[in-house]
DNA sequence: TCTGGGGTCCTAGGACCC
DNA sequence: TCTGGGGTCCTAGGACCC
């Protein structure tokens, strides 16, 4: 039987890996997926090959940047469709491994808790299987935790296998920025920097208390296990159950005149509803976020009382709206739309935080 | 260079109740 | 007349991830 590992698979580049598939001649050609497919439009890059990303492309990118960087990079809009085929497949590959809990993270990435005494052979024979099926190459963390099986994938890149455990996690991650770490991210990083905190060794050391004053009683000590990788070590397979749905789009020319935001509103409360209806499930709350140029983000959230009827929901997003700044000139680059679902509806479990 | 779209969770502060 | 302190709910705003 072996111990109990926890593996995290995840799929190398894996958007650009789906298109090249099913068109073999862009293979080894920098290729770039994102927006509609059209550098001249407000998009971002979703994901660039490994040949475009040799070129400094990165997701998140501003797609027109891209384009200028990689002058003849191949530039494909993005293709949920496929991508969610490809994705289902690779699950479904996890999930026939013996002995395998798959708790899914993303499209292109999961956790796996298996027991065994040679997980690094496990994970070899995870990938092959992998790849037989699907034609798809992924990269495999071995841990402990949670924390250090996702952290340690990044070392396996590409195709490859990298074990992380309590044993050689300051040896390999001490003397990285905390920026490294997941969950860490430019704001907090940043904030861990003022209080003197900038290596994660430092951060494992740190009493979890002198964290508090600065992140508040849960992100303070959960920066400090973060730092020294501990955490739970339990994959969770319970189907996972959405919380809310939402829908966002990022307007090509800034809008001005009160009808266009009426009927931008409508569009994505419509979309939204679409969503939750699917799921049978009725609405108890409603968030508009509006982006206005240039760049402040203002939220303006309503609970409402439980229902599943659209021109309900619609109503009451409308009178939202009437809170836009009514009385001065409208400029607005984006604006989503949320809805969130009752608690009581749902059954399985949340990846959350705290649960890590 | 100028920043997508879909999610999740945490925190601060005000309102209200006892 | 002046005013404590705890709990809970709601709204707004942030931060992070893929």
């Amino acid at each position: 039987m072996g111990e109990p590992w926890v593996l995290h698979v995840d799929l190398d580049q894996f958007i650009a890996a789906v298109e090249v598939l099913r068109r073999p001649e862009l293979a080894g050609k920098p290729v770039i997926v994102g927006g509609r497919g059209d550098p001249t439009e407000r998009a971002v890059v979703s994901t660039a090959s490994y040949e475009a990303r040799a070129y400094g492309v990165g997701s998140g990118m501003p797609l027109r940047i891209a384009a200028r960087k990689v002058p003849d990079a191949v530039i494909l809009p993005v293709d949920q469709e496929a991508y969610l085929q490809a994705s289902g497949e690779v699950m479904g590959v996890l999930r026939s491994r013996p002995g395998a809990v798959v708790q899914v993270l993303g499209w292109d990435e999961a956790f796996v808790g298996v027991q065994s005494s040679d997980p690094e052979a496990y994970a070899r024979q995870l990938q092959e299987a992998v790849l037989e099926a699907t034609r798809l190459h992924c990269s495999v963390g071995v841990g402990d935790t949670l924390v250090r099986a996702k952290v340690a994938t990044t070392f396996g890149k590409p195709a490859g296998v990298f074990r992380l455990t309590a044993e050689n996690w300051l040896e390999v991650m001490g003397s990285r920025p905390t920026i490294d770490l997941w969950g860490v991210g430019t704001k907090v990083s940043r904030r861990l920097a003022t209080l003197g905190i900038t290596t994660v060794s430092q951060l494992a050391a740190v009493d979890p208390e002198v964290l508090v004053p600065e992140f508040g009683p849960k992100m303070g000590p959960w920066y400090a296990q973060l730092g020294r990788g501990d955490g739970s070590s339990v994959v969770d397979d319970t189907p996972w159950v959405a919380r809310g749905h939402s829908r966002e789009t990022t307007f090509q020319r800034d809008l001005t005149e009160p009808a266009q935001v009426d009927e931008a509103v409508r569009e994505l409360v419509a979309a939204v509803l679409e969503d939750v209806s699917a799921e049978g499930r009725p609405v108890v709350g409603l968030t508009l976020k509006v982006r206005y140029a240039p760049f402040t983000t203002k939220t303006y959230a309503r609970k409402i009382p439980e229902t599943a009827d659209p021109a309900e929901v619609l109503a009451r997003a409308l009178d939202l709206r009437g809170k836009i700044e009514p009385d001065r000139p409208i400029r607005l680059l984006g604006l989503r739309a949320e809805m969130t679902m009752p608690d009581e509806s749902r059954q399985g479990h949340t990846p959350t935080r705290s649960g890590w």
